[in-house]
DNA sequence: GTGAAATCTTTACAGTGTCAAAATTGTGGC
DNA sequence: GCCACAATTTTGACACTGTAAAGATTTCAC
């Protein structure tokens, strides 16, 4: 059976080496771990949430559609360590959006580094918050996941001036946190899901969705308040 | 073939009569559009957003697998009707909520209940903000998410002492309505992807979502403001 | 080398949505 | 009253999905 298996090679090739200091021709594929996230994130950017399946990724890798299976056990297992590169990245965008503004700014242009990471990759900013496909048990899930949160606390506690501990937060802090969150998560998932357009429609010409998030963060600024 | 068909006949039995006045057994079905409906409300609650098949809603009815395409032609027909039951039901909450508060908290009452209907509700919740599923085309739905979308913009407009046009906002309006609609369903969302349990926990014993959403949102109030 | 383990493919099964054809039932015309 | 027609529902089929088991292949350890 001559059935030509130009994708094999092709992904084969693709994937640079990492150890194995022969040099020698990796073993059966390279590693495939790998070369199916890496997949999966092209099928992803591609075909939305709703074309990452198992065998659309496998297809895309060119390998057996049981493949993936070996590697992630199962497609909670596949997507959720692609959400958890999403999570690198993002926290990598937020970290450097956090550096090189003025303190008084910087936390205005780390809101508008979280809706820009959500607009320039919306099918990955959706798959990192589907709890439906996403197994939060998955250690390289969690622990990016969390590393993404403890640097939001962070940054309260930048704009608060004080030290906000993750491990007991006052109600005042936790509110901060929340309403920080919530208003760009929601702005986010409100704008990739287009609910957003009608508002933005009837605007002055030329208004975008960043000057709206601009406008709409302008008079939301967290602590420096004493009393309730 | 005695192939029992005790699903459809309990199905039919379980559903009121409106008419036949013989009680005799109705027609084809008596409208299996509103049962479909219906077992699609059933099946959305007890198996959750990934629950809601066609196949799942048509066993739930008791009636063959591919009976509900020609009522509703595809799944995101199904679904998107459900999904303006779910925003006329929201729209009703929304109401209610609003009337018999004084004017300075009806904004906060509002807010909860938005919360609170995501928190009853949450596969609807999830259901009526699924881009992915639903169908904004239809006609239904579009009506029904309009007019419970008009009904928010109408509540920013009594908070801010102001009557809001939908149809020419100004950004500071529009960064009003933004604002809200965000930090309620960015809450909603956080709270039922379970994103808010890790700040929860940490908060002093006793302190549930409605109160840190309460703290949230006591320190933003729309308008009433001048200039920028 | 050779056996063992890891990797990948093949095969199979139970689901799913959707379409076309068949069967059933209600309705309107005469 | 009766019968053709239209609306409704079922049956069957197809392509797709995830997942599991079994077989084939390759690398690794010794």
């Amino acid at each position: 059976m001559p059935r030509a298996p130009p994708l094999r090679a092709a992904a084969r090739t693709a994937s640079p080496r990492k150890k194995t200091k022969t040099e020698a021709a990796p073993y059966h594929h390279g590693d495939l771990h790998d070369a199916l996230l890496k997949a999966a994130e092209t099928v992803l950017e591609r075909d939305g949430l709703a074309g990452l399946t198992l065998r659309a990724v496998a297809r895309e890798a060119g390998v057996s559609h049981a493949a993936p299976a070996h590697h992630f056990g199962d497609l909670s297992g596949l997507v959720s360590e692609l959400a958890a590169i999403g999570y690198r990245r993002f926290g990598v965008a937020m970290a450097t959006a956090g550096a090189g503004h003025a303190p008084s700014e910087s936390g205005l242009a780390r809101g508008h580094a979280y809706v820009d990471f959500a607009q320039a990759h919306p099918a990955m900013y959706q798959l990192m918050f589907s709890a439906e496909r996403l197994d939060m048990s998955n250690p390289a899930l969690r622990e990016a996941a969390d590393a993404s949160f403890a640097s939001l606390v962070q940054a309260i506690g930048q704009a608060r001036h004080e030290v906000v501990s993750e491990a007991a937060l006052t109600l005042d802090q936790a509110a901060d946190i929340a309403r920080i969150w919530s208003l760009v998560h929601g702005f986010a998932m409100l704008l990739i899901d287009g609910r957003l357009q009608g508002i933005l429609r009837h605007l002055p010409e030329g208004t975008d969705a960043g000057m709206l998030l601009d406008a709409m963060l302008r008079h939301v600024r967290p602590g420096t308040r004493a009393t309730t």
